[in-house]
DNA sequence: TTGACTTAGCGAAAGTCTTCGCTAGGATGA
DNA sequence: TCATCCTAGCGAAGACTTTCGCTAAGTCAA
């Protein structure tokens, strides 16, 4: 399996990288207090995921420093774009706009959000 | 677990739904013929799932007819519905609105599509 | 009836993901 | 030094998903 390869994060692995992503790299320390303060996780548990995400390459370490620092190796564009794709392929055969569509009905936008969805629009109208 | 319950098919359970949705209500065979033409699925094997997910409540089957009917369950839309939401919520932090965004950037729309999202923001606008 | 074929189902194996007990090294303070 | 606490890691258990071998019932034609 390359690096880029089509590492889809698990579960489990996508609350951690979520974690990672809010608040940017940090100890296992401060990982597990969000996996534990949501789902009563132990601690071993915690430094085990994140050694087989390390070994999937979905995060990477710092061990310069005592307690090692976790940082996530993807960005939440980049698994946030896959995951979109998946759904898009698994679900809606393809068919984007579906997703799209689904999607804006469930969200409560900001005024500003939508403004940008309509800059997005046009730009591709331009096209 | 009610029949409403929080039922996320899994990989190839979304499959065999995919095949139904498609195909509409099937027997067995013609949804193996499918799987087994995407990844070379056992007969036994495609029967075993329609079993798990008829526990599921994911499939209902005509038995009135000899070879036993399958239809989908639920539909498309639910389906993608709670996907769409389950992914808004793991990734994007329930900023729905990012993920419309990564699914436009990554579709290619028909003008049709493009006019029907205005449509969409035009009705989200009003209210 | 017999043989060939299709359909159905069970139970267990294999695979993957998640969890945690147990062990141990390193740091700190008494 | 010794006890305590924090950090790290391994390996195995447990849970869930997916696969398939084997069995058997039903259909149909020779």
């Amino acid at each position: 399996m390359t690096l880029s390869g089509p590492f889809q994060p698990t579960e489990v692995e996508l609350q951690i990288l979520r974690v990672l992503w809010e608040l940017g790299p940090s100890p296992v320390r401060d990982v597990h207090a969000r996996l534990n303060a949501a789902k009563g996780t132990n601690y071993s548990t915690t430094v085990k995921m994140l050694s087989v995400m390390r070994e999937k390459g979905l995060v990477r370490r710092d061990e310069s420093d005592s307690p090692h620092i976790y940082r996530a190796a993807v960005t939440r564009e980049s698994a946030g774009k896959r995951l979109v794709k998946d759904l898009v392929d698994k679900v809606y055969d393809g068919a984007a706009m579906s997703l799209v569509l689904h999607a804006l009905r469930s969200a409560r936008a900001t005024p500003d959000e939508l403004a940008e969805v309509r800059r997005m629009l046009d730009e591709m109208d331009g096209q």
